[in-house]
DNA sequence: CACATACTTTAGAATAATTATAAACTAGTT
DNA sequence: AACTAGTTTATAATTATTCTAAAGTATGTG
């Protein structure tokens, strides 16, 4: 818990969890990368458990997780495999669908030339893309 | 069993399935109408079996809706509620989604301006967009 | 800085959606 | 009508997730 992980606090703190040993574990794990990345729960128990001693429950990994999805630091979807996943990259972006595998693709590389009004009474929150690939030929 | 069954028994051999009494009438009640519709299959299941003395059983539903699936008779999605979707609605079109509540959005409702590559190797087989709506003010 | 307290962690039970099993049944053929 | 492969069904098993309640810990207060 010292000053350098201020930041992976902070994302807790601010999803209003307390900074526990675990919870600034997995928010290390998630945050603290180059890139961003995208996990489901049981993924990310597996590959954080795999280098414990002390391992860390299912339920923690649930509880965090939510609270980080809840505060927005953390973008849910779902295959169709019924399935939550995460992704670490919470800017408005779109996916490749390839067989189960998910692929980013940069907001700016889709543009539309038309888009439909929302319903009475509401407005769009988002407009995301998935693009489903199948092998060539 | 009847010739006006034709078009349902169609459905079902073509999707590799024995037109038994059960699933024609899954089948018919799928495609039996005017407008297309969403469903799981916990749904679909309840309403049928409402109405019947001898209920059908909850892997015939399974079953069958797979089946009709793979054979491109229905579309598969899913929310973020880790249960399968289907819609009887197999044209390529997109939805707006409004806390759990799916409506469809015609095809030629949304074009594009710019989309990105498929990767090598792959191609493209179909894109879907996703509104996600909120309340308004 | 010890304490009290509310929040956490954990193992394990509970739930929900789905898939597997294997015995009884039936469609389609012979 | 009989045969065979495919089907239905109740039930068990599995998977992802949520709940529970007992034991543990972060944090503000004095």
């Amino acid at each position: 818990m010292n000053t350098k992980n201020k930041i992976f606090i902070d994302k807790l703190r601010s999803s209003g969890l307390r900074p526990t040993k675990q919870r600034v574990d997995i928010s290390k794990f998630l945050f603290n990368r180059k890139k961003t990345f995208h996990f489901t729960v049981e993924e990310l128990k597996n590959s954080m458990n795999l280098k414990r001693i002390k391992k860390i429950s299912t339920a923690t990994f649930y509880n965090t997780v939510h609270a980080l999805k809840s505060a927005g630091y953390l973008k849910e979807f779902s295959l169709e495999n019924n399935t939550s996943y995460y992704d670490t990259n919470i800017t408005s972006h779109h996916h490749f669908f390839d067989n189960g595998k998910v692929i980013d693709i940069k907001s700016d590389k889709i543009t539309f030339q038309k888009l439909p009004e929302a319903p009475k009474g509401k407005k769009i929150k988002n407009v995301e893309v998935v693009i489903r690939l199948e092998n060539n030929n």
